[in-house]
DNA sequence: TTCATTTTGTGACATAAGTCAATGGACTGG
DNA sequence: CCAGTCCATTGACTTATGTCACAAAATGAA
């Protein structure tokens, strides 16, 4: 049940075989339908999610009223508002689920309970935080210096089947870009071949 | 001289007075001159840096040779690359220092031996990374669904007096815009008086 | 003060991307 | 199998911002 789970985390942390036992005690196995939220603007994320399988967007609502997805998770990530889930503040994002999913779900008692009975997890707390810089780092210098040609052209390289399992809008949202821009992207881009 | 430094982890955590002693074994105060740099691209960041007075700037340097700020801190701030210092991998960043400053210091390894001795500033740590993950996500948002005009006057808001205090090139540069495009809106703005 | 350097402002023009509107294709539920 | 959505594409047009070039102003060092 929580296999993929742990092979991330030695991957990440050293941690002994009993000692990863202990996520299995912690860690609720749940299936998500298909476009349902595991979370709204305005709430408090109250529990850590890993996706086992599928598909999750988590997006903003801007004052114009238009969506921005801020991510998309599927096996192996973690998804929902971190930051919400730390600080214990109201989220400002959505997370919907875009496909039929899969997740284990740890509430913000049981992880802190977790990682006192087991504190090298602090470890693998801080990795994660530490990820999320990164790829928000990322994320921000990319919107700073590169076009739309080369947005596009990072996130197939980078998250290739991603394409193939939501709507070019989206995509197009992620890349922070009407979709008339990403079309007319595709376009040039299969017009060169 | 480490008044300000305790003063603020007050205010984020629990902790008492005679823990609060212990950082003055642990923090280097140090001054620093303007124009030189705590860190350059691809050196390992190896100290936290609190700033205690003054004023520096983080950049990144994009493939076409721009400049991007990231970060301006000033008195009461943090500067310098946290996700480097964390993870202990090589930045991407330059801090310099655009004043005559004073920060204190700590390596990573004293650091590490702090919160061995004093677990609670475990707390402080989150928050650090938890506020950093924070404003990276409400500027990458901004990037997002808000124009140049805008920018500037969230930036003027909540950060008055950086305007006095930095060239406008390098507000430009910190608000992902050109210099002549800010200029422009300083103008309009202006006129409309 | 004076000269050189840095910083800022402004006009003319170029360009990437957004907006609007129409069309047609693909999927889906009944 | 049909009707109704949903989604992607495309053209025409608009708009915000960038780029280039030059001039003016501010700054700072000698």
């Amino acid at each position: 049940m929580t296999q993929l789970l742990k092979e991330i985390i030695k991957k990440n942390i050293k941690v002994d075989g009993k000692d990863l036992h202990l996520l299995d005690d912690y860690f609720k196995p749940k299936k998500i339908a298909k476009g349902s939220f595991l979370l709204k603007e305005g709430e408090v994320f109250h529990a850590a999610v890993f996706v086992q399988n599928g598909l999750f967007r988590t997006f903003v609502i801007d004052e114009n009223g238009t969506e921005h997805i801020v991510q998309f998770a599927t096996q192996g990530m973690w998804t929902g508002d971190l930051a919400s889930f730390i600080s214990g503040k109201p989220s400002k994002f959505y997370t919907e689920a875009l496909e039929e999913s899969e997740i284990l779900t740890i509430t913000k008692n049981e992880w802190e309970n977790l990682l006192q009975k087991a504190p090298f997890y602090l470890d693998f707390h801080r990795k994660l935080l530490e990820k999320g810089l990164f790829s928000l780092q990322e994320r921000l210098l990319e919107s700073y210096s590169v076009d739309a040609r080369k947005k596009y052209l990072n996130l197939i390289h980078t998250f290739p089947d991603i394409i193939q399992r939501v709507p070019l809008y989206m995509i197009a949202s992620y890349l922070g870009m009407s979709r008339e821009t990403l079309s007319r992207v595709r376009k040039h881009l299969t017009d060169k071949k």
